[in-house]
RNA sequence: GGGCGGUUAGCUCAGUGGGAGAGCAUCGGCCUUACAAGCCGGGGGUCACAGGUUCAAGCCCUGUACCGCCCA
């Protein structure tokens, strides 16, 4: 089969990932071979690819695909969580626009109707992912709601309970009044805002007309305040201390508290303290036994109960009764400023709280939750950071983990939603009569005094009474709970599986720093908890892909770019490697699309070195041994073959330290400029014959060259390299289960090196020389080398890649400072190379470019010179330092004599037709 | 307010104390039988700013400015 003369990728993708999955290439492999495994941050079940994805899956496929050609025992688990909020959200989206809704179809039903959802449009993601090649095992594809992982869930849960680290609260919580479930801290996003400080007149409760004044962004929760706080030596307010404040609108008496707490310098120093609205008032109000007034209902609106229900009367209560919480701040500041409480209003910028999900404004609300009891578990997750048995690449984000680590609080693991992992707590409806209650989506709730019964299965008996009535707690558990248990469940736990292990602890986690406290702490405290292990020895860090001015990529701003879109208009191959090329560590990945169209030229440049290749090597079938393993060979493969043993080693190198952009421009490097640029040329004369008599072993050695270099590039290019893979190697086995090349020191060769720098240096001289003398691409020219006999005896033997290369028609080889007037000069190392172009040559712009050389030659001079004359320099540098500036220092000596003699000649000239 | 990161060529970015680099763009010359998505050659930088350490600083330290992110 011949290659078409340009790549097209469009049938070629889809066409090998085909064979790939029908041949079970992705299944782990290798029965001794030491196992590699990396679980997928699984994306939403609702998700698209989107960037992140496909960097995230990119880097992944590297390493999974390199270390499976590396004869590792290679399992890369997919799947997609079950998105708790999110999914709930499309679903209830959909029941809007169909005119019903989740409470009209009831529980039962409405799980069911998302599961449906789940089978027809989920897990999209997970189609979209295999156009970018991934290599992950699909019968390994796991979901968060699996009977597997929601048993792992139930077992998690039920020995957390035994182990004493669950427990059930009534705490002050992040409250999303439009998703109507709690979140936990790391969920609410916060953001800085304009507002306003409003200054309220608090009257003392004594009638002595005395009133200190309260500063507040959140007037409308004074409906529930139950205290006001100052500095204990704020000095202002002192002797206020102890007495009673009447609340306005209220009419609430409440006292005045001191608590070093209260910032002093912050408003008037004076605090109203809300502790069912605020979380510093939640502390305040704990170590004073404040009441705690949940002012709101579920959907933060004002809920008169709250105050008859303790007893409190007035018309206010009546007026507020159903006000959302801008309309009661709106009537609260009206109030305030009817009756004259109102001292001040000043714009203030201060930092409101958003659901993740919903960007709705959270609010802190008093339910009952669950809660993990999370030290016991941070504790041992922050030693095996600490001691190295995770290593997290790039390790600044370590500072990060440990600090939040460090300060972590309790975990709030239960929703009020139906999608998800039901807690496996019941309560008995007989013995905890007076602590059920029923809420508007006719869901039984249980008071923060209910006691339940927490078992793996559903209990058939009360064990206190022995009632039958036993119902189930409404919440479901924490998407991130499931998640966190994610390395170890997705592998069979808690059934103790083969995969388990063979496969835990993980190799590697390749994730986003936005999860890394969401998502991989928790599977450190999760993993070293269940499995007594770390979930996996590395975890990857990789960068934000931003837009190519920086900006976070978002659909409110239009500046996504597609990944789906990139692929098919460029090729995976090219998009795979610019993600790859970008990926330094450290660094967000600022995408400018141009950048992937250069890199689709280098597709296209391999695939055009695989022509030549085949072109030149029809009959040349695989050879069985080496053909670059023999003594023979001449200098342009004795220099590709060293060239190639370091480009593998510093590719091993750079993958295996998570450095891809290393990996990726080290071959770009190699492949392009060495391997095209150079040797291709050079072969085409030992194939015509021009230089040595092997013309065959020419063409086995191309074939094996780009055999190498295919496998090198395969981790990031798969479909570009398999495709010429199978196109030259007439029906041979897949590149995916090759062996990826390995670097035989023996290659090495700093010799052939050094005498190819040399050569190139000539070319590139006498290339240079050509353009800036105007002298045409085509025409043959006469070079005349003066130097050492070594080096001319060198160059004499190269002389058919000089014609080839450099276009130089004939040769002479004089003695050093034997070059003739009336030349262009050049010199290499020290070799002064002279073209006599008396035809073509410009005296006067041969003399102006010299004198810009010797000017150029002489600061450099000048700057070593300087050096090395320093006392300090020569008694402190580095001895091998100082051999390299005096080096330096005799080359560039030589250059300016022999730069200056030819100057003088060219002026001597000038002066003689003058 | 606390912490982290960034500032290098027109653009996007590498560069872990010893001669400032790449890709793209640009300019000049080439349809040289693998490749015009190419080949050859060139131009372009006060490495944000100010101090300091060092024989030597883009790199280490301190500070400033601007940009970004995280946490409170």
């Amino acid at each position: 089969m011949q290659l078409a003369k340009t790549y097209s990728h469009t049938d070629i993708e889809s066409k090998w990932y085909r064979h790939w999955v029908d041949e079970k290439l992705f299944a782990p492999k290798g029965g001794a071979g030491q196992s590699y495994s990396i679980v997928i941050p699984p994306p939403n079940v609702t998700g698209s690819l989107h960037m992140g994805h496909a960097l995230n899956n990119t880097l992944q496929d590297i390493l999974c695909r390199y270390k499976r050609m590396d004869g590792f025992r290679v399992l890369w688990v997919p799947g997609t969580d079950h998105a708790g909020i999110a999914t709930q959200n499309v679903v209830e989206r959909q029941l809007a626009q169909r005119g019903t809704s989740r409470a009209e179809l009831g529980r039962e039903k409405f799980i069911e109707r998302v599961w449906a959802w789940k089978e027809e449009a989920g897990s999209a993601i997970l189609h979209q992912l295999r156009a970018l090649g991934v290599s992950c095992d699909w019968s390994h594809e796991r979901f968060t709601m699996d009977e597997g992982l929601s048993l792992a869930v139930r077992e998690a849960f039920v020995k957390l309970w035994e182990d004493g680290l669950l427990y059930r609260a009534q705490r002050l919580i992040n409250w999303c009044p439009r998703c109507k479930t709690a979140l936990a801290d790391i969920e609410v996003v916060h953001e800085e805002a304009d507002g306003s400080l409003w200054h309220i007149r608090y009257p003392l409760a004594d009638d002595s007309g005395e009133a200190l004044i309260v500063a507040t962004t959140r007037p409308e929760t004074m409906l529930g305040d139950t205290a006001v706080a100052v500095h204990p030596e704020d000095e202002r307010y002192k002797h206020l201390v102890g007495k009673n404040i009447r609340l306005p609108i209220t009419g609430r008496i409440v006292p005045l508290i001191a608590d070093s707490y209260v910032d002093r310098e912050f408003g008037t120093g004076a605090l109203k303290i809300t502790p069912g609205h605020d979380f510093n008032d939640f502390d305040i109000g704990e170590r004073y036994k404040l009441d705690r007034i949940s002012i709101f209902d579920a959907d933060a609106r004002v809920d008169g109960a709250a105050f008859s229900g303790r007893g409190e009367t007035g018309e206010w209560i009546a007026r507020y009764h159903g006000k959302d919480r801008f309309e009661a701040r709106k009537l609260v500041v009206k109030d305030l400023a009817d009756n004259g409480f109102l001292a001040k209003t000043e714009a203030h910028k201060l930092s409101v709280g958003h659901c993740y999900r919903c960007q709705t404004i959270i609010e802190p609300y008093l339910t009952p939750q669950w809660f993990v009891d999370i030290k016991p578990l941070a504790e041992p997750a922050l030693a095996a950071v600490r001691d190295g048995r995770i290593k997290i690449v790039p390790e600044g984000w370590c500072n990060s983990y440990y600090a939040w680590m460090e300060n972590i609080k309790d975990w709030c693991i239960s929703r009020q939603i139906w999608w998800g992992h039901q807690i496996p707590a019941w309560y008995c409806k007989r013995c905890e009569a007076a602590n059920l209650m029923q809420n508007a989506d006719g869901d039984y709730l249980f008071s923060k005094d209910a006691k339940p019964i927490v078992a793996r299965t559903q209990p058939t008996a009360c064990p206190t009474c022995g009632g039958k009535e036993l119902i189930q707690d409404p919440d479901v558990l924490d998407t991130w709970f499931s998640s966190g248990l994610w390395p170890f469940s997705t592998l069979g736990w808690p059934e103790r599986t083969e995969d388990l292990k063979k496969f835990y602890p993980t190799s590697a986690l390749v994730t986003g720093f936005d999860i890394l406290f969401f998502w991989v702490a928790r599977m450190i405290m999760m993993g070293l908890k269940f499995m007594g292990d770390v979930p996996f020895r590395d975890v990857y860090i990789h960068a934000l892909v931003r837009d190519e001015q920086g900006q976070k990529m978002s659909k409110s701003k239009g500046n996504v770019i597609d990944p789906l879109v990139i692929m098919d208009k460029y090729g995976t191959d090219a998009f795979r490697f610019t993600l790859t090329a970008m990926a330094a560590m450290g660094r967000d990945i600022k995408l400018a699309e141009d950048r992937i169209g250069g890199y689709q030229s280098f597709v296209n440049k391999l695939w055009n070195a695989a022509r030549f290749v085949q072109m030149n090597a029809p009959e040349a079938a695989a050879a069985s041994a080496s053909r670059l393993d023999r003594d023979d060979l001449a200098l342009a493969d004795r220099w590709i073959r060293s060239r190639l043993a370091t480009a593998i080693s510093e590719a091993r190198e750079a993958i295996d330290s998570y450095r891809y952009n290393d990996y990726a421009n080290g071959l770009y490097q190699f492949i392009w400029h060495e391997f095209c640029d150079w040797y291709i040329e050079m072969s085409k004369l030992a194939l015509n014959g021009a230089i040595g008599n092997d013309p065959d072993g020419a063409r086995r050695r191309l074939a094996e060259l780009l055999d190498q270099i295919l496998l090198l590039l395969h981790p990031i290019m798969p479909f570009v390299t398999e495709e010429i893979w199978q196109v030259m190697g007439n029906g041979r086995a897949s590149i995916m289960i090759q062996q990826y090349p390995q670097l035989r020191p023996q290659w090495l060769d700093s010799e052939a090196e050094k005498h190819m720098e040399f050569l190139m240096g000539v070319v590139r001289a006498i290339r240079n020389l050509r353009t800036e003398l105007n002298c045409p691409p085509g025409k043959e020219v006469k070079a005349i080398f003066c130097g050492a006999a070594v080096d001319l005896d060198f160059l004499r033997a190269q002389q058919p890649y000089l014609r080839s290369l450099a276009r130089v028609g004939s040769a002479e080889y004089l003695g050093a400072g034997a070059g003739p007037k009336g030349a262009a000069t050049a010199v290499v190392g020290a070799m002064e190379i002279y073209l006599p172009l008396d035809d073509l040559i410009n005296l006067g712009e041969e003399r102006a470019r010299l004198t810009k050389e010797v000017a150029k030659m002489e600061d450099e001079i000048a700057r070593v010179q300087k050096k090395l004359s320093n006392n300090d320099f020569v008694a402190k540098a580095k001895p091998d330092v100082i051999q390299k500036e005096r080096d330096k220092a005799a080359q560039f000596d030589e250059k300016l004599r022999t730069l200056q003699s030819s100057l003088a000649k060219i002026e001597d000239l000038q002066a003689g037709r003058n």
